[in-house]
DNA sequence: GTTCTAGAAC
DNA sequence: GTTCTAGAAC
């Protein structure tokens, strides 16, 4: 019998007794019962070949399965690293490896817009990922300021940063004293600055700006 | 990370 | 009345 498959006749009841009773969903109860969790989602990604996008010997690169923006790619290694705080200077050269293929990727899949190449200072999901993400921010996936602030704001940590932190000091020391606080900040546009009351507003207004690469960039 | 939804804000 | 956000999910 297929992995996927071995649920019991007793357990497939039980999910059937908890359609739309509980409050968890079918999905949750399913996941806890095979004892995954939500925060561990990418490691399945990773084999997911509907997902995966490239990879090497060293990292796979997937696709975001809730993309923030017209390309958002996540750039994982293949070796277990639980986040930036596990990161030391032996893995600079996987650090640089995972930036470099985020820019073929991003160059790969729009060679005109402009891209950002980052961690998030605190992930909800475990297993180290640098997002690299097309600045449009156009996606209907996009819809709560915790989603925006976490692009936009410096709860976003450049690659190159953590590189050069690793390199200076042996670790990711962060600068970032309160992330909490940076995901509740006021909405504000990411190129003009203006602010804005509400989701739909600001994404109104965001479409409207050109975020492709400067001219003399362009290839 | 998402889904769902109560009640705030309009 | 509708739109929108914020917090629980055991």
């Amino acid at each position: 019998m297929h992995k996927n498959q071995a649920v019991s006749r007793g357990m497939f009841r039980f999910l059937l007794a908890n359609v739309n009773t509980g409050s968890r969903s079918c999905w949750d109860v399913l996941m806890a019962t095979k004892s995954g969790h939500w925060s561990q989602g990418l490691l399945a990604a990773m084999n997911d070949v509907t997902a995966v996008v490239d990879s090497d010997d060293k990292l796979v690169v997937i696709k975001d399965k809730y993309p923030k923006a017209k390309y958002h790619f996540l750039v994982m290694p293949r070796r277990k690293i639980p986040s930036l705080k596990h990161v030391t200077k032996t893995d600079l050269d996987l650090l640089r490896h995972m930036q470099k293929k985020g820019e073929e990727i991003a160059e790969r899949a729009n060679k005109e817009l402009q891209f950002r190449f980052g961690y998030h200072a605190v992930p909800s999901m475990s297993h180290l990922h640098m997002h690299v993400i097309s600045q449009d921010f156009n996606s209907p996936f996009l819809k709560t300021k915790k989603h925006w602030n976490s692009f936009t704001t410096q709860y976003f940590v450049d690659s190159h940063s953590v590189i050069k932190n690793v390199e200076e000091t042996g670790q990711w020391s962060p600068d970032v004293q309160d992330a909490d606080k940076l995901l509740k900040q006021n909405l504000r546009c990411h190129v003009c600055k203006k602010e804005f009351d509400t989701i739909p507003s600001l994404k109104v207004h965001i479409v409207l700006h050109d975020v492709t690469k400067p001219s003399h960039t362009k290839s």
